[in-house]
This record gives C-alpha cells, structure tokens and sequence, in this order.
RNA sequence: GGAGCCGUGGUGUAGCCUGGUAAACACGCCGGCCUGUCAAGCCGGAGAUCGCGGGUUCAAAUCCCGUCGGUUCCGCCA
C-alpha cells in the first residue's frame, strides 16, 4: 500500500464537519452502484460505511478500477469530503448526510464472492455461520455484539482496578477435582499416565491469593466444563471472577451493585436503583417457586393449602393427606380465557409431569371451574381471595409437594409471560437471592451435596445443625439474578481447617480422599488465612442478557457446535500416532 | 443417553401433509445498457437429479427406515 493510501479516519466517523477535508479510507466494499457513469461504492469498516463516489470526469482510473470492484474487495481510497446535494442526502446512514469524491482508488485485495451475502436482515444457516466465521463476523450484528462485549470488560476492569482489586492469573493447567462437572483433560508428557485438569473456574486458586494476601483479586477468564451445550452453555465460556478478604457477604454484593451500576450506565444507559432488592432463597421458591425469578412480571404464588385442610372433595382431601400443598397463581396478561387456552395449559402442566391443573375462572360471583361442583362456597372464596382474582380474570392451582408445585408452577409461569407475549414491567430486573441452604440431597447417589460448592461457609447461626440436620443449614451464598436469567453467584468462603473438613466429611469425602485432593487448601488454612468472599459471574450470559440475544453463540467470536466441534478449525481432531506415542496414549 | 424441529441452485425460502408435466420466488452471481443511486433500475443469461444410503411404488423433493450435519429441550451442568 502506498504511503499516501494510509487511512486519515474511518468510514463511519465521517460527519458534515469534515466537509472539504482530504481524507484516505480502508475497508470492504459493501455495495456497489454502477449507474455506467457514476459508481458509488459503500466502503465498510467496524465503524460502519460511506458512500464512495467515483466520477470519470474527477478520476478516469478510479472509475475504471470501481467498475471491476465487487462485494468485499478490499480497497482504499483518497478523496474529498463533500456535502451531499440536499436531494441525495441519505437519512438512514449516519453518514448519509456526505460522500467522498474520491480521486485515487487501490484495491489492496480482491475477494471471492463470499458464500453469504454480508447484509442485515438475513441469517444464514448456522453450521455455514460458523464454518465461515470470520465472514459472519463481519455482519453489523455481530460486530456491534463483539464491541459491547469489550465494552462490558472494559468498564469491569476500570471499576474494578478503581476499587483496589488487582489483576492475578491463575493456572489453566491444573488439578482434576471431584465434585462438580465433568473435567476436561490434559495429558502429561513429562509425567506419562497424568492428566491435567482445564479449571472449571479459578475457585481455589483465588482463596489461596486472599491467604496470599492480596486482598483484593480479579480475572476475566476462561472456565472449562465438560457437560452437554444449551442455547446458554459452551464448554468453554468467560468468568468476571472475583474475591474479597475481610469482608460480609454484604459488602460484596455491594461492591458488585457499583460494577453493574456501572456496566449497565456505559452500555445500556441505564440508571440502576440501588440497593438492589434481595429475596431469601425460601422467600424465592415460595413466592416464584424459583431461584432465579425474573420479577419483571407479577403472577406471584399463593399457598391455598389451609383453605382445603376440612375439604369436602377427595381430591383435595387426599392430597392433604399425603402431606401436599395447594399452591397457584393468578393468570396475567388474559381475561375471561377460553376453554381452549385453558386446556392448552392443563396439557402443558401434565407435560411438566403434574397430575392436572385446575383452572378457575371468576365470573361475577361464581367460579367457573371443571371442580366447581366440588367446591364449597367458603372455598371458592377463599380461591377468589387468596389468589385476588378479579372479574374475568382466571386462577391456576396445582397440588403436589412443596419441591414439586415449586418446579412445576415456575415453569408454568415463565410459559404463560411467553405465550401470552406479557408485557415487563421494567426493561431490567435485577434481585439477589440469598441465604440459600447449603447441601442438597442426592437421590441418585444417596448423599449430601454441595449447592454452591464444597468452600461455602455456613451461617455461623447454623453450625450446630451441620451434622444434625445438615439440611437445615443455610449459608452465606447470594445470586445475582437479571430478568430470570443467573448472571452471577458466590459467597462468604470458609476459612478454617476443621470447619472445611467437616464439610468435605457431610459430602462423604473421606479424610484420605480429602486430603489427596484438597490437602494444599486444607493446609493452607492453617496458614492465617483470612475470612474471605466472592463472586463470579458469566460473561456470556451478561453480554447476552445486555445485547439482547438469546443464544451464547452470538455473544463468542468463535464457539462450538451444540456437539462440541469447532466447524471453522475441525476441531477437535485425531491425533498422529507420534504425538499420542509421546504422551503414552493409546485411543480404543 | 433420550425427545422434537430443520436440511431443496451460492444464500434465504415455497413445494412435502394430499407421490405424477419444465422444482417456484426473492436475493446473489455473469453479461449488456445506464452520470445521483443508496435493497439503484432496465434487458438477457448461467446455476439445484431436493444432505447421504436403503426401502415402498409403474412413478419419490414428497411416504417409510437408517444415517450424517445443524439446532432446541430433558438428563447432565458444585
């Protein structure tokens, strides 16, 4: 390229105030109008494009070179900013309003027709999407998506560095641990028959810098998690991960409140009420039955069980007696709603595995129901209040276990925002749910399990039901959870020996087990390590959530197949026999 | 591991349920005309045996089975 080629500015920042000015442009050629006198060509680059104007009269060559130039050649250009004639102005170009008369053209390379068109408004099936990332990439879309993604970090970073948190790399290559998800693996040349673990996030890693001393940590990166992809998994996907000493778990989720204040007011415009509202996670399961309720919408659930405690009706009799509950919710969005949506939603609960739902519907007095003959008047009343229905306005009421109706009716809830297209009440929601228990039992494998994961401290108030009632015990844990969707957790770390051995003891980690894998934690404790917290949060999902897209993919220049393969590279692939010889491999 | 959806010129789709004439449309591509377009326009042209394999049938893009790829969900994901 020739010296006086070098780009003055970009395509897209040209604007009125540069008219007259001499500039030179790079980028692709996004369109070209070939009227046989005048070419225009729209010249793109990240910033966007300007409508490049070669006249034969001005420049017999450029115009010559413009005739042969097609979509996404590469060229540059040398010309004068000039005002568009007022009936040429273009309003949907921020640049619409000037051109440039370009006087000298290069194309610094040609291009093959590209197997899709680089043009908004269609989407090209997503295996040719990926295999041809880096054309994809060019899409506006994905450009403006991969800019607010920098933008997020960028923000992340200056808070948090303004904050006194530092920067701190953790290892990649690492340990397998038990608990958790499936590792991926790396094998060991120098140690023939070891494996290194790809961290499925720097967790211990950043409890040993607070033990190190470094009080404040932080770290954009790369997790690993061998488990089967969703719309919102990738095996490899971003944490903001970070970690705090001295501190309660409310002096972290403040701390993140002014991060995400922040992020949200550089890349949304959007002023964040803070504190932010914080649900118990009980509270949470009994009034959304979920852990991560997006409060955009109403449709809160109300426990009816007591008004069935003398019911004349078998069914509600039998349920009782099995030791079930009666809960549901007030249906938003439709009134006086047909037989049809009814049954369409009585299907959709069964498919959740729910025996029926059963519908009411107020309709003046009376409560059209298919159980309303079945049904006192004092229970019908008791339906109208508990749930505060108004005329027309319809009920859905499901027994089962307090597990079971929790489950079923968030579910059922997030189905109605969807098919009934409701309205939120806020473009954000964004609550914490807190204080959740810290052990679940596992059916499968008959033993406790961590919720978070195995360094959650308990409650202080709860220690002495840590092996009496393991269940009972809650932990100082907090989610941060945007419009339904979990962005983030974390919580207040346990920082002594015996109290982190009698947890690893409840999850059935025997004290040789323990010790082999989490030995340097537990002797790293004994070292003055200081009461310590923190959180982490996903990058994807957030840049997701902030770019309104709903698919992982979108938010990542270069993901993975939902079957794990990377279709631009061909990975992952065979190996030759050497390199498997050099690491003592044999594939069966 | 399981279930659903999709696969038709380069791209996006229609056709498939209800098998039967030249597989239609838009964009793109190639050539020509054209000095103010911006999804430029006008004229002309090339381009698909319908993912792949098998079966049913006189006949399959269309029906059936299998398989591959993509995708969504369940399981899984501390």
């Amino acid at each position: 390229m020739g010296y006086d080629m070098r780009r003055t500015h970009m395509c897209g920042d040209l604007r009125e105030g540069h008219a007259g000015e001499e500039v030179a442009l790079c980028g692709w050629v996004n369109t070209r109008r070939d009227h046989g006198g005048v070419i225009f060509l729209d010249l793109r680059d990240r910033s966007g494009l300007v409508q490049l104007v070669c006249n034969p009269e001005l420049s017999p060559r450029a115009h010559a070179l413009a005739h042969q130039a097609r979509a996404e050649y590469v060229m540059a250009c040398r010309g004068e900013v000039r005002l568009r004639p007022p009936e040429a102005v273009n309003p949907a170009l921020a640049t619409g309003k000037v051109e440039v008369m370009v006087r000298e053209l290069e194309l610094l390379n040609p291009a093959q027709t590209p197997p899709f068109e680089i043009q908004e408004g269609v989407t090209p099936d997503e295996s040719l999407r990926l295999r041809y990332r880096y054309l994809d990439l060019r899409r506006s879309v994905m450009q403006e998506t991969l800019l607010l993604r920098a933008a997020v970090t960028r923000t992340v970073r200056s808070y948090l560095d303004e904050n006194g948190f530092i920067e701190l790399e953790t290892p990649m290559l690492t340990k397998s641990t038990p608990e958790g998800a499936r590792d991926f693996v790396v094998p060991s040349r120098l140690q023939p028959g070891r494996f290194y673990a790809l961290p499925q996030s720097p967790q211990l890693f950043k409890q040993l810098l607070m033990v190190a001393g470094f009080d404040r940590y932080y770290q954009v990166v790369k997790c690993f998690r061998d488990e089967d992809l969703r719309a919102d998994r990738q095996p490899e996907f971003t944490q903001i991960d970070m970690e705090m000493s001295f501190v309660d778990a409310d002096e972290v989720m403040t701390t993140v409140e002014g991060m995400f204040s922040r992020v949200f007011r550089e890349v949304r415009g959007f002023e964040m009420k803070t504190p932010l509202p914080r649900l118990t996670w009980r509270r949470s399961m009994e009034l959304y039955g979920d852990d991560r309720p997006d409060l955009r919408f109403g449709m809160t659930i109300s426990e009816l069980t007591e008004l069935f405690a003398s019911s004349e009706s078998r069914l509600f009799r039998e349920a009782l007696g099995r030791g079930e509950s009666v809960r549901g919710f007030r249906l938003d969005g439709v009134t006086s709603p047909s037989r049809k949506i009814l049954d369409e939603l009585v299907e959709f609960a069964r498919g959740l595995g729910s025996a029926g739902l059963i519908w009411v519907v107020r309709e003046g007095d009376d409560l059209r129901s298919p159980l309303s003959r079945h049904l006192s008047e004092e229970e019908k009343t008791g339906i109208v209040e508990g749930l505060g229905l108004g005329e027309g306005e319809a009920g859905l009421l499901l027994l089962g276990t307090f597990e079971e109706t929790s489950e079923r009716l968030s579910r059922l809830r997030r189905h109605c925002v969807e098919r009934f297209g409701m309205e939120p009440r806020t473009p954000w929601s964004m609550v914490w749910i807190v204080d959740f228990p810290l052990f679940e039992w596992d059916e499968e494998e008959g033993r406790y399990k961590s919720n978070h994961h195995p360094f959650t401290s308990p409650k202080t108030e709860h220690l002495d039901y840590l092996e009496k009632e393991p269940l009972r015990v809650l932990s100082d844990s907090y989610d941060l959870v945007i419009n339904g969707s979990e962005v983030g957790g974390g919580s207040i770390r346990i920082h002594r020996r015996d109290l982190q051995e009698r947890v690893f003891r409840l999850l059935g980690l025997g004290e040789e087990e323990a010790w082999e894998k989490f030995g340097f934690l537990l002797e790293a404790l004994e070292y003055g390590a200081p009461p310590h917290g923190g959180v982490a949060f996903g990058l994807d999902r957030l840049v997701m959530l902030l770019a309104g897209r709903d698919n992982i993919r979108d938010v990542i220049a270069f993901p993975k197949t939902q079957s794990g393969t990377d279709l631009l590279t061909g990975a992952p692939d065979v190996l030759y026999p050497q390199q498997l010889g050099e690491l003592r491999l044999k594939t069966i």
